[in-house]
DNA sequence: ACCCAGGGTCATA
DNA sequence: TATGACCATGGG
């Protein structure tokens, strides 16, 4: 087991974008969208969240004061088809009371330092890890590496170690892909899009666009 | 009928 | 630090 190098990644990036071409994400058109899609989002299908987002546009709720002020009753039948529908609609106003500290302004909270910003949007209940970093990828442009279940599996799957992933290696990464916010938004885009097609908990190694480099022998899971 | 999805929190050891 | 229960709907 080892990591990967530059190089590696470098081509790794290439073979996915020459597979699947630009994955064009955050797919929304405001930024308060990708705020929201991203807590809904949560194990959950993109599918049955943009049934959510546009259900939320109906009601006149995809706005940060109108979302705001509304009951969560009426937050939680918007979003029931993202699932957790109670718990999704605890972590939207956990946003919103959060967000209003910067007068519903993301020009305010991209004043703060990356580290700071990272540090505030974890303070808020509901907003993990993975989902502060697509954050502040998607939303504010600051050069950040996701790793989720896909990427570790990701890179396991193709023989490297779990310290491909921490610290050291995401810098690594980073580093091969310029520490360029779009580039590393379209990599962690190209990675889920690869995994759904091909490297999901059962694996679909035939015609693997990266079965070359790849030394998962389809004897184990995970 | 069973398993999983573009997670996170909380309790427990 | 690291598991496990829990949250819940929709699709394969």
């Amino acid at each position: 087991m080892r990591e990967p190098n530059v190089q590696e990644l470098k081509h790794i990036f290439r073979i996915l974008l020459d597979t699947y071409g630009p994955q064009h994400w955050w797919p929304a058109s405001t930024r308060f969208e990708i705020a929201i899609g991203a807590i809904l989002v949560q194990n959950t299908m993109w599918r049955n969240v943009k049934i959510s987002i546009k259900n939320l546009e109906k009601a006149g709720l995809l706005e940060p004061y109108r979302m705001y002020v509304a009951s969560s009753e009426k937050i939680a039948n918007a979003i029931k088809t993202s699932g957790f529908p109670r718990l999704k609609t605890d972590r939207l106003r956990n946003f919103l009371k959060f967000f209003e500290n910067f007068s519903f302004d993301f020009d305010e909270m991209d004043k703060l330092e990356t580290d700071s910003l990272r540090k505030s949007l974890l303070s808020v209940n509901g907003i993990g890890k993975e989902t502060a970093d697509s954050l502040l990828l998607y939303i504010f442009n600051r050069p950040t590496l996701i790793v989720d279940a896909y990427t570790k599996r990701f890179f396991l799957r193709l023989g490297y170690s779990p310290l491909s992933f921490k610290e050291k290696g995401k810098s690594q990464l980073m580093n091969a892909l310029k520490n360029d916010p779009s580039e590393l938004g379209e990599f962690h885009a190209l990675v889920v899009q690869h995994s759904k097609a091909y490297c999901r908990t059962k694996p679909l190694c035939d015609k693997c666009p990266l079965s070359s480099i790849c030394e998962f022998g389809g004897a184990y899971y995970d």
